[in-house]
DNA sequence: CACGATCATGAGTTTCTTTCACAATGCATA
DNA sequence: TATGCATTGTGAAAGAAACTCATGATCGTG
C-alpha cells in the first residue's frame, strides 16, 4: 500500500471542512486533486473512504481508521517539525559531555543542573567510559563538548579555557609525609598511589612530575570514584594528588593532610573541547559561561 | 515541510542495515534515490540527518528525531494496512445496529456478546437515539442493521426475519382485568396504558388492536425502560404491552398477570434490515444466524 | 598508496500529482 | 417538475517529484 501523510491531511482536512472544495481550499489545491487523490488511495487499498450515498460525503468505516491514523500521526509530524525548528534556531540541540578528568563530576552536575533549566530544549547527557578516545568520539560527533585538561591543537576542535585549578597532594595525617611542608617528586618512591583507572599519561601528576623526575612510586592502585580515593587515602593506604576543588572540602578533616606539591605548586588549566562550528552555538556558549562561574564559585569556597 | 511516509521508512532502512546501500536493497530502489532523498529533507527541513565525517553514516541529533518518529509511526501505518486487510477479507468491518424495538435490548446483549467473540475485528455498537428514523440511518450507513418489525419493501433495503413473538397483556394481579380470560380492544379504555416513548404507529398494540378497534385508553404514560415499565405495572399505575419473551420473566410472580389479546393472540415477526449489498458479508450472515438461536432459547425458556 | 567500500552528483527518464475544463449528481426551491 | 446552486467525478495534459544510470568523490584499511 502507499498510504503517504499527505493523504492523512486530506483525510483530516475533509473531515474537518465537511467537504471536499473546502478541504481543498484549506490545503492550497484544487477540489479535483483531492479527489483523484482519494481514488487513488481506495484504488490502492482496495476500501472505500467515504459514503457517497448521501452528499455532504461521510466517511466510511475504512475512512474513520484511516481519520483516527491521521488524528494520531499528524500531531507527532508537528512535533517533529517543532523539534527540527527548534534545532534550526538554536533553541534545541544536544550536548552530551565527555569527562576525560574523574574528579570533574563533582564541580559539572551543578553545572548541568542550571543549563537544563535554562536549555530545556537541549537534550543533555553525560557519556563515561569513552575517556580513552573521547576527541575522537568528539570529531565523530558522538559527543559534543569533551572536559579536558591536555589540548592537543587538533584541526577542528577548539579548545576553550575553563578555570585554573592546582593538582593538591592528599594523605592521611598518619602518613609519614604528614611531616613535610611540601611534596617533592622523591616523596612518592616509598608510597602507594591511588590514581583513576586511566593511563598515567592523562594523569597531572605523572605527566607534571613523576615521568620528568622520572620516579616511580612504590605501587599503583586505581580506583574509580573520587570518594573511594579519599576513604582509602583517610585509612592510610595510599595517597593521592587531585585538583585543588576536591580537596578543599576534605581540608578540615582531622584524617587528612594536604600539601602543595613542590615549593611553587603546580598549574593546571581546564579546558572545554569542541568542534570549531559549534562552539558559537548560543547554548555552547551559555554552558562554557556557567561552567566558569562554577569555577568561580569553587574558587572562592576555598 | 514535507516529509513523507517514504521518508520514515528511509531513515528507518538506513538505521538498521547500516548503509545507504544496503538500504536502498531493502527498499527495492537505488542507492541513488536514497542519497537523493536524505538531499531533499535536509534541504526541506534545514537540518542535517547524518554525520558525513565517517563513512559508515551515522544518525546526527536530527536523525535520531526521525527515527523515532518513524519507530512510532510506521507500526501504526502496519497496522492500518492490517486493518484494511481485515476489512476487505471479511474478517474485520462494522456492525452498528439500530433498534426499533424497545424491548429487544434484552435479548440483543447476549446476542453481542458472543458475536464480539466470534468477530473480534468487527467494530459493534448499539445506536439507540435514531429509532425515529433507523432506516434513513441504514441507507445513510450511519448504522448497518436495523432490528425492526414493519418491513417496508424499500429498494436496496432487505428484511430477514428473525423470529416470532406474540405481544402480550400485563397487570397489577390487583387489576381489574385481573378477572379476564382473554384481553380485547374495548378493555383498554378504562386503563393507563404505559408505552415505550415511540410514536403510536410503531407500537404492536395500537397497530394490531386499538387503533383498528378506534379504542383509546384513559390515558397513556411513556417510560424508557423495560424494568420501569413492570415496575409500574406491579404497583398497578397501568397495565402494558410486551412481547411475550419480556413476560416470560415476570410470569412466575405473583405481582403480575399475564393475559393473552385477542381469544387467538397477536402475532408479530421480527426482522433484521440491512442494505441488500452487505446481506452476504460473513459477520452479517452470522449475526443473524446467532440471533434466531437466541430466539430459539428464549421460546424454550417459556 | 592503492583498493574496496561507501556516499554524492548530474542528466535524463519515468512516475505521480495537480490543474483545467467540463460532466454528472444531489438538493432545495420556485 | 423544472431550475439553479453546490457538490463531486473524470480525462487529458502540464508540471513536479522521484527514480535510475553512470560516474565522481571520499574514507578507511591492509
Amino acid at each position: 500500500m502507499h498510504i503517504e501523510i499527505r493523504h492523512l491531511r486530506t483525510i483530516k482536512a475533509i473531515h474537518d471542512t465537511g467537504g471536499l472544495a473546502r478541504a481543498a481550499d484549506m490545503l492550497n489545491i484544487t477540489q479535483s486533486a483531492l479527489s483523484h487523490q482519494i481514488k487513488g488511495i481506495e484504488e490502492q487499498a482496495q476500501v472505500e473512504l467515504f459514503v457517497r450515498r448521501s452528499k455532504p460525503l461521510k466517511l466510511s468505516a475504512a475512512g474513520m481508521k484511516l481519520l483516527a491514523a491521521a488524528e494520531s500521526i499528524l500531531p507527532q509530524m508537528a512535533e517533529l517539525e517543532a523539534e527540527f525548528s527548534g534545532l534550526l534556531s538554536g533553541r534545541a540541540g544536544r550536548l552530551f559531555i565527555a569527562i576525560e578528568c574523574h574528579a570533574c563530576f563533582e564541580w559539572l552536575l551543578p553545572v548541568l543542573e542550571q543549563f537544563r533549566k535554562a536549555w530545556p530544549e537541549v537534550d543533555v547527557d553525560i557519556r563515561l567510559g569513552l575517556s580513552f578516545d573521547a576527541m575522537n568520539a568528539l570529531r565523530r560527533e558522538e559527543v559534543d563538548l569533551v572536559i579536558s585538561s591536555d589540548p592537543d591543537d587538533e584541526a577542528d576542535i577548539e579548545f576553550t579555557p575553563l578555570f585554573d585549578y592546582e593538582p593538591v597532594f592528599v594523605a592521611s595525617s598518619a602518613n609519614v609525609l604528614a611531616q613535610k611542608e611540601v611534596i617533592e617528586a622523591e616523596d612518592f618512591r616509598g608510597q602507594t598511589l591511588i590514581t583513576y583507572p586511566v593511563d598515567r599519561s592523562r594523569l597531572d601528576i605523572y605527566k607534571l612530575l613523576l615521568s620528568p623526575a622520572r620516579v616511580e612510586p612504590a605501587a599503583i592502585r586505581q580506583v574509580e570514584l573520587t570518594a573511594v580515593v579519599l576513604m582509602l587515602v583517610a585509612s592510610n593506604r595510599g595517597v593521592a594528588v587531585l585538583p585543588d576543588w576536591v580537596v578543599r572540602e576534605v581540608r578540615r578533616s582531622s584524617d587528612f593532610i594536604t600539601r602543595r606539591i613542590t615549593s611553587s605548586g603546580l598549574t593546571r588549566r581546564m579546558f572545554a573541547a569542541t568542534r570549531d562550528d559549534e562552539k558559537t552555538r548560543p547554548y555552547m556558549a551559555h554552558f562554557i559561561r556557567l561552567a566558569r562561574q562554577e569555577a568561580v564559585k569553587l574558587q572562592r569556597g576555598a
